[in-house]
DNA sequence: CGCGATTTGTGCACGTCTTCACAAGCGCCT
DNA sequence: AGGCGCTTGTGAAGACGTGCACAAATCGCG
């Protein structure tokens, strides 16, 4: 039943623009779904089964629905979801209605990187300013920005709307650099650096440590080898493992 | 009680190294763990606590005790895990005691850093060789390592033993990648491109995407703004948010 | 107009993960 | 030797996430 239905939405204006709070799980999906969604878009499909989606977005079908209901879904039975207005309802939800301003500080290796990728603006991220601590890389410009030094962060700040915070700054440098963005009113923090950071109440920070993912895919690389070892009695078994459990976000095979 | 032992330790010769097998929950923390360790062992720390490390790590002490504790675990009641062993035995576990060897395919803005990265390096992976399918790309020099037409993979496969294969490339040209990958052996991969990789059973896929881990962010400040904007009857509230729940691998807060 | 094919939305059961709370064990000090 | 404080390891309970299976709803066609 639509006992809920979730106003707020584009084109909606108005009523109170109450966000169901998602289970994180969901959240953690949706981008996956709409970069799906825009794939098929572009391929011409005005509508979509959860099964062919689900597919695209590689899960499972009852859990895309699942995920969909709980946003207020708008989905036709005996059709599926409309394509488009789907791609509208989860941007409207993940806020990328409005485009949000990145500060990106350490413009090393990774940031430089960072800096440059498309991907960002793509999705609705503009990056906008850079910093550095090193004078020596202040004043370089990347991608038609100019790095500055991130004691210069305040009076950018209110100058830009800063929405989210980058830090790619090597582990040490990495507390001060958060501590600087949250004074400025930063509330969102994606780090990169190889420490746990602390933040005040009501900040959110997000990790990516990449050599953390290769010591997990290390981990099932070992697992794999000690099992094919011993319980095979022929010895050099090199042929299909049984599958075994899946990290959370990891795909382990679906053929074809 | 100590039940269940795990030989197959460092220094442990003979017996059969049978693996744990872990939560995978568990597994995606021992790497933050052995950070952790590492930087305390630094610092001259002979032992610590589940209290100490977990803080150091991030995460709640029960939680990190019953990790430790899948693997065999080497604590002293009353006094705490000598930080030495347990190094060791994290590494064992994680297939670390021997070092991998990385191919990494797509050599562009975010692979060129990748390739530079040194936190691969310190922790036990060698990035073995570059691959990019673009021919003016191929030759260019980077870190000393020459990068390669995508085409030598096999050739270079053989000489090296290539245990964990990465892709930077763009969208598109990762699905064929993966897919020479698999044919050289590969059966670990770490995707850094948008879109679902399909891989024969037994091959270990994991994704990485920068853009996902903004979107998320993104929604979390977008609940958060129309959290303050509503309830409170003064309207520019701009002070503490009621703590919501946090992220899976999302920190939210602890001040000092 | 009615019926069947199709697809969504969801109740329910199951497995996994987290957290608390506490007994068992260890070392130190008297 | 004995007791005391501290810390590990773990049972149990609850929260969370997943997947099946099916009722409800919609469309198209005869």
């Amino acid at each position: 039943m639509s006992q809920h239905r979730h106003p707020g939405a584009p084109g909606r204006a108005g009523a109170v623009p109450t966000l169901p709070d998602l289970p994180e799980a969901t959240v953690a999906r949706l981008p996956e779904y709409l970069r799906a969604l825009h794939n098929l878009a572009e391929a011409g499909h005005e509508t979509v089964s959860s099964e062919g989606l689900s597919g695209a977005a590689g899960v499972n079908s009852a859990k895309l629905r699942k995920d969909l209901s709980h946003l207020g879904s708008y989905g036709t039975r005996g059709v599926g979801y409309d394509t488009a207005l789907l791609i509208e309802q989860i941007e409207y939800v993940l806020g990328l209605t409005q485009c949000r301003a990145v500060a990106l500080v350490g413009v090393g290796n990774l940031g430089h990187a960072l800096a440059g990728y498309d991907g960002f603006a793509s999705r609705g991220f503009r990056i906008a300013a850079l910093f550095d601590a090193d004078p020596t890389r202040v004043g370089e410009v990347i991608n038609g920005l100019a790095v500055r030094h991130v004691d210069e962060l305040p009076r950018v700040a209110a100058e830009e709307s800063i929405s989210i915070g980058v830090i790619a700054t090597p582990a040490a440098a990495a507390q001060p650099v958060a501590d600087q963005l949250v004074a400025v009113g930063v509330t969102s923090i994606l780090n990169f650096a190889p420490c746990v950071l602390s933040v005040p109440e009501g900040v959110d920070v997000r990790k990516v440590d990449l050599a953390i993912e290769l010591q997990i895919l290390s981990f099932h690389a070992h697992r794999k080898a000690s099992l094919t070892a011993l319980p095979a009695t022929g010895g050099s078994a090199l042929t299909a493992l049984p599958g075994g459990r899946a990290a959370t976000d990891t795909q382990e095979a679906i053929g074809t």
